[in-house]
DNA sequence: TCACTATGCTTGAGCAGTCAAGGATTCGTT
DNA sequence: AACGAATCCTTGACTGCTCAAGCATAGTGA
């Protein structure tokens, strides 16, 4: 087998194990999945704490019924809530709720420190850690901005 | 975010485009997913061409449960069968057909070219290969071995 | 103005995996 | 020899996503 597929087959499996992680604790402390809390942490980056669902479900990489899917539970609990377009009625938003946020702070501190334990040195130095990421911004999945040097 | 936050999410947005890209080659010429060929590539690997399946479930970081349902169509469409242990009667082997052995021959070969394209030079270079699986060997997904230096 | 097309979103059906429970077999201890 | 614990596997119920279809609204060109 070649060091591509190598790596291909090796890149699946790891993300597995990392999710499982996430999952785990994130599920435990504060009763979400690593893709509940992906799709608040992304809504929390937009500007007003929303965004319209098209635009998060390619940010995320889901289709527009995942977003659908995903959200429906956090609306459900209070941490999502939905609005409306005046200019165009086809568009919902999704928009934090103030509780939203709060919990978001919450979980994003547990997600810190299981990244911080999965990435701990001396396994993982903080170079290991960059080049890890431009390494995967390289496989793509566009939505999200490259790390890099910027263009000279 | 942290640099460890930030590397963790983008592994995961990076293997849901890569499973995406190697899927979509694989249904198309093979009839079969990529978690199936990595079923069947494991198997291919083992001696014999079988495997108990709870070692296989082990081997792939799947439960068992996982393993059953996912040889089931393998299994149905004739790639893999079913043998049982003299010795003790809990045991059930997957183990590849000789249908199953030509057809992997064909997908091994598909999925070489999706891997080849996908760390394509001169975005990628040889290097850049072993250290990504290098980094990804850190992270884990117990079941597979390393393939750094040896120890001394 | 009014059809046609494009966009945003939701819904039904299906697939791939999980967990929890259960059945069958084997092992270990007395 | 026999009981209890452990192992291997499957099954039912569920989750989280996909695709395909459909509905509503918006934009476009005759």
């Amino acid at each position: 087998m070649s060091d591509a597929l190598d790596a291909s087959l090796r890149l699946v499996r790891a993300q597995v194990a990392l999710v499982k992680r996430f999952d785990t604790s994130l599920s435990g402390l504060h009763g979400v999945s690593l893709a509940d809390f992906t799709m608040l942490l992304r809504l929390g980056e937009a500007p007003g704490g929303r965004m319209r669902r098209v635009d998060l479900a390619e940010k995320l990489g889901l289709t527009a019924s995942g977003v659908t899917r995903g959200l429906a539970p956090l609306e459900r609990i209070g941490l999502v809530m939905r609005e409306t377009d005046a200019r165009d009625g086809r568009v919902a938003y999704a928009a934090l709720t103030d509780t939203g946020r709060e919990r978001l702070t919450d979980m994003l501190a547990t997600a810190e420190q299981i990244a911080a334990e999965t990435f701990a040195a001396p396994l993982w130095s903080k170079e290991d850690i960059g080049h890890l990421s431009a390494l995967l911004t390289r496989l793509g999945g566009t939505g999200l901005p490259g790390h890099g040097a910027p263009p000279p």
